[in-house]
RNA sequence: GGCGGCAUACCCAAGUGGUAAGGGAAGCGCCUGCAAAGCGCUCAUUCCCCGGUUCGAAUCCGGGUGCCGCCUCCA
């Protein structure tokens, strides 16, 4: 079954054919580097990127760039409060984004380019829409004209003449229609600015997006992502500006990711209610918290809170546990499982596959990995041996597709005193003394480490 | 006001014409000294409401109701 993909822009699901053949281009609009990273940007980074590894797991060569937008408006305003360069607002933001990508095992993309190195292509665009009728400067700064482009509004459905006057235009601005947006903004004293042929000035928003998709992708991408809120006025903006310039298609699919809520709410920043990934990776096993964020389709909403969360936890375990029982990490290949349990494997893979091919859906792909993890438990607990480990590879394989399982099983360092009780119980459940162990077991649980008794013994477990 | 989306069990969540995946929670059973984990079973005659199309609809059409997003910076 081919993979279909749904189109914000033509709003159908349709299937996926890549400009070049067995090669794909994606471009995200990442984060605006003024805070730090937010689990709405972990959701879409994540979004983008499991698009990415399941196209690589097709066969396809993925070229993705990953944008920071380095300068705007608040990075100015933070760094004038702080006394420092808005490079120092900047590259702090941007490392951090790194840091809990890597976090939550999101590949790293091909090219993460800022807007910043790419003032000469803005300028480069800008003279091509200025000559072709698009753009004009006005008081330093310049301007895309909204009514030259006949289709404007295509992608959000809006009309020009539909649009309510509710914007408003700043002092100093000097648009020819209300609607019209800014490539190039004209320098205000104190701001960082770039030498241009209008004068000084800096990036208007949008510019920077088509600039650095259009230098490291070429004209036309294929899959264009980024959050639902980007829809309008950015993606619009980029897609006008960029078609307007070049007469070709600027994306081919627009695949926009749902938003994070918080208590039903959509989490802003200017609402001020939002989750910094930072203080959900201190008390959120990161694995968890990619589980959690895949058990939902990437267009949907999603619904954020540390309840969730812990139950997303309670489920991934489960999935889990079968590896561990396995330990597929250091489990050497082995001949295929045969039988109910081959078949288990197969059915498996080919929904896993036949639900990634429908626009990506790692919901319904996740809820195929749960029969296979009960089978495979199930052959393991009749003694399958090597066919179950097999098995259980099987869905260690499909889980990594999504980037899943990347944490072997970490040898606990438990402290001395833990393993001085756990020693205790030992001896208490080795001499029968079901009283004292229990009464030990309890200890250990306080501890926030859990006892599991099996054959070889018991296990001691983080909780 | 305009544009777009969503409404499925106690909770989360798949399912876009063929007779309701999966997970959590809950209950019963097996296993276990007891637990934990695992396994088996139970848990929506029904998919917000009302009409319609169809042999057949959660799925399509029309009309409601409710919630959300965008229209200003936001992933």
């Amino acid at each position: 079954m081919p993979l279909r993909i749904y189109d914000t822009l033509t709003r159908e699901k349709r299937e996926f054919v890549p400009v070049t053949p067995g090669k794909v281009s994606m471009y995200v609009c990442g984060m605006t580097v003024q805070n730090k990273p937010h689990v709405g940007h972990i959701r879409a980074s994540l979004s983008a990127e499991v698009m990415r590894r399941y196209l690589e797991h097709m066969g396809y060569e993925v070229s993705y760039a990953y944008n920071f937008t380095d300068v705007d408006d608040k990075i100015i305003e933070r760094a004038n409060a702080e006394g420092v360069d808005y490079t120092g607002v900047s590259e702090r933001n941007i490392e951090a984004y790194l840091q809990f990508a890597d976090l939550h095992n999101i590949k790293r993309a091909t090219v993460y380019p800022r807007a910043t190195q790419h003032i000469g292509e803005m300028h480069a665009l800008i003279h091509r829409l200025i000559d072709k009728g698009h753009a004009y400067a006005a008081g330093g700064d310049v301007y895309f004209d909204v009514r030259s482009q006949a289709d404007y509004g295509k992608l959000s459905g809006r009309r020009v003449d539909e649009l309510r006057e509710g914007y408003r235009i700043e002092p100093g601005e000097a648009k020819r229609d209300p609607l019209d947006f800014a490539l190039w903004k004209g320098a205000k004293p104190g701001e960082p600015a770039w030498e241009s042929p209008w004068g000084p000035g800096r990036p208007g928003w949008h510019i920077e997006c088509s600039a650095m998709a259009m230098k490291h992708l070429g004209d036309t991408i294929d899959i264009h992502g980024g959050g639902q809120d980007l829809i309008f006025p950015h993606h619009e903006n980029e897609l006008a500006q960029s078609e307007a310039c070049t007469g070709k298609p600027f994306a081919n699919y627009w695949a926009e990711n749902g938003l994070v809520n918080l208590s039903g709410a959509k989490m802003s920043k200017s609402v001020g209610n939002f989750f910094f990934i930072e203080d959900i990776a201190a008390q959120v096993d990161p694995e968890h918290t990619r589980f959690y964020l895949l058990s939902t389709h990437y267009r949907s909403p999603i619904e954020f809170s540390l309840e969730r969360l812990k139950e997303a936890g309670v489920a991934y375990q489960r999935l889990r546990t079968p590896l561990e029982r396995a330990n597929v990490w250091a489990a050497p290949d082995g001949p295929a499982p045969v039988g109910e349990l081959g078949q288990a494997v197969a059915d498996a893979d080919r929904l896993f596959h036949e639900a990634m091919d429908d626009d990506f859906n790692s919901a319904a792909a996740l809820g195929h990995l749960f029969d296979l993890a009960r089978a495979v438990n199930r052959s393991l607990d009749e003694g399958a041996g090597a066919e179950g480990v097999q098995a259980a590879k099987a869905l260690y394989r499909l889980g990594g597709i999504l980037g899943l399982f990347w944490k072997t099983p970490a040898g606990e360092n438990w402290s001395a005193e833990i393993l001085e009780i756990a020693a205790r119980r030992d001896q208490a459940r080795k001499a029968k003394d079901w009283k004292a162990s229990d009464e030990l077991r309890d200890q250990l649980a306080a501890l926030g480490v859990l006892v599991k008794d099996g054959p070889g013994g018991q296990e001691l477990k983080k909780k």
